[in-house]
DNA sequence: CCTATTAAATGGAACGTTCCAATAAATCAA
DNA sequence: TTGATTTATTGGAACGTTCCATTTAATAGG
């Protein structure tokens, strides 16, 4: 059944009978070709065993139907979450996309970058790995593929942007929690070399700002963005002459490391001590407790940057629009219930 | 900066004023240039701002140096895991691998597989999405490509596969939780078109029988491989007339569902009822209560797995020997402490 | 029946590489 | 000096497609 060496087109065409350009035609499913000629070659195809050959044919063609999706961190479920966002989209336009991690290693992205390009990408969806250099999509740039990043954006880049309004989530969320009679906040995770960061900062910061918070009651910790960076943040915090009573956390991996070290030090999530994550991902409805979280809708924006990339091939343009998605704070149990004054330990129920 | 069309070797050539030939040469890294040629080749190529056209290439060489990975569910971080092992090895191999998701989906993977072959891979590790037909891989196997599966397998295939001992696994497992004193036990979740369930289960069987379990006194509730199936399987179970009191799940995530509704009841997980997980993911150890469970060494599978693949190519054979993982039951808190014969909740403290 | 028109099928020249065989230049043996 | 050998470089024929320009066959118009 399986010959020794690849079938090609021609083979098809000595098998069918026809000449390699109608087989050609065949496989693109031109109109040309008599229905009956058409399904002699389709039958040929089956008993030879053919693979179409995308880079031979890409040789000719325009550009191919590859779009790469280059993602920081495939173990985050977040941008897992994402990816299949995207995926959802390519797929019912006809495009396999390509996943490649980067282990939020910049040296890494450079490689993986290199070798779609090389593939010959019709695309590329980025989601850039912390610490990557400006110049890093020179060349991509250069060569006129379209790009757009996703969640994360670089300084001074003019590549288009997919990214959630941090800024507006984090001040509802630090709203939230000074609502419910929070004096001293936190905000817990992240580190500066992130644009994210300083947005979601801001917006912590601004919140606190407009709502009487003395600067000397708003207290940041800088850590890594994963549960450990959490505990590692409330250890500190909770070490504090005055420490805080709630946290906005940079996002929701740092918030559930947060619940967890307060379980350990048998303190008590939303009763006593609010947390708040951010981004909202699948796990964090089914905490214990429930997190409260800003939801960023994942697979939407997902699906945005996806629809983004596909038009910009179509109209053959390296340029697009930002967009800035909507945001919406899921409050759960893990704010806890309204906070009486300063006791340590609320007793209300709900608000 | 950017020139239109995009430059080729004979762009370079022509700038560095010497052969396509010798371009080729240097592009490949042969000892055959002298190195000053060469220094002024490398610089043409930044000057027109060349990539390489690997398809261009791979039209003349034998093999490509890409290789697929198919993942049936990205957003599980089992597999995420698993791929981020693969994933170090093909790196440190050179090759940069696409990640390919198949969402589960038997027509979608059909789909990848197809477009990965069209790329021209060099070989492809995956992990089949449930319900795979007998012949999807009759075209990847006729055209002589090598595959390994990892942790999946299908009923009657002749390709090599990586998997954990998954028998020796559950056998384990419910070994433990006989040992802690459980009488009625019960397996949750999965479903039985998976050759992964049947050992699983095939495990905690035996280990019933030979422990001297009445048939009567084991209970199998299939279901969903999430945390939703865990959930649904815990309330039937639950709402029997004599309800088990541990459980071995089919994997983490349902073990992860079975906790939380658990705790939704107010049952405590571990002193209430035993629960076992299987896969060890990295957020058993780090869950409320800590999940015991069979820890199958992902990233080490992952690791295996790649290897295999990257040695089927190199001695260009499409066979090779099936490795069977060693497993190891990791003791934590959800199984919780000796039972002290048929009370409700146990009261002692350790063993 | 001949010519115009339409439909279907085809040959051949690209596309950007690799690699073999061949050439040119430099070095060496005598 | 001459031929043999080694070292660098090069032209050209593949590789498997696509697509333009043609050819061939079929149909219609008069």
């Amino acid at each position: 059944m399986a010959s020794r060496a690849k079938a090609t087109i021609l083979d098809i065409a000595r098998q069918a009978g026809v000449s390699k350009s109608t087989v050609s035609l065949v496989l693109q499913g031109s109109g040309l070709i008599r229905p009956e000629t058409a399904l002699k070659v389709r039958k040929a195809i089956e008993d030879v065993g053919y693979v179409y050959n995308r880079g031979a044919a890409n040789l000719r063609k325009a550009h191919s139907n590859v779009i790469g999706m280059v993602i920081n961190d495939l173990t985050n479920p977040f941008f897992a979450e994402l990816a299949v966002g995207m995926e959802r989209v390519f797929q019912s336009a006809g495009v396999v996309p390509f996943i490649a991690n980067t282990a939020e290693n910049p040296v890494r992205q450079e490689e993986v970058l290199k070798s779609l390009m090389e593939q010959g990408v019709a695309g590329l969806v980025v989601s850039p790995a912390r610490g990557t250099t400006p110049g890093a999509f020179r060349r991509v740039e250069a060569a006129g593929v379209p790009v757009v990043f996703v969640m994360r954006r670089l300084p001074e880049s003019r590549i288009p942007v997919i990214t959630p309004d941090n800024h507006r989530g984090a001040y509802l969320a630090t709203a939230h929690l000074i609502g419910k009679g929070h004096r001293r906040l936190a905000f817990f995770g992240g580190s500066s070399d992130l644009v994210v960061y300083h947005e979601r900062l801001g917006g912590f910061r601004e919140a606190c700002e407009a709502l009487g918070i003395a600067p000397a009651d708003r207290l940041v910790f800088e850590g890594e963005t994963s549960r450990k960076g959490g505990i590692a943040c409330l250890e500190t915090a909770l070490a504090m002459a005055a420490p805080p009573t709630a946290a906005l956390c940079f996002n929701d991996a740092v918030a559930f490391g947060v619940l967890l070290a307060l379980r350990k030090r048998g303190l008590e999530p939303g009763a006593d001590f609010a947390v708040v994550g951010f981004d909202d991902v699948a796990e964090a409805e089914h905490y214990m407790p429930a997190l409260t979280s800003v939801s960023v809708n994942t697979a939407g924006l997902g699906e945005r940057a996806a629809h983004v990339v596909l038009k910009m091939i179509q109209s053959r343009t390296t340029r697009a629009e930002d967009h800035i998605g909507a945001v919406n704070l899921v409050v759960r149990e893990s704010c806890g219930p309204d906070r009486k004054e300063h006791g340590c330990a609320g007793m209300g129920d709900a608000a």
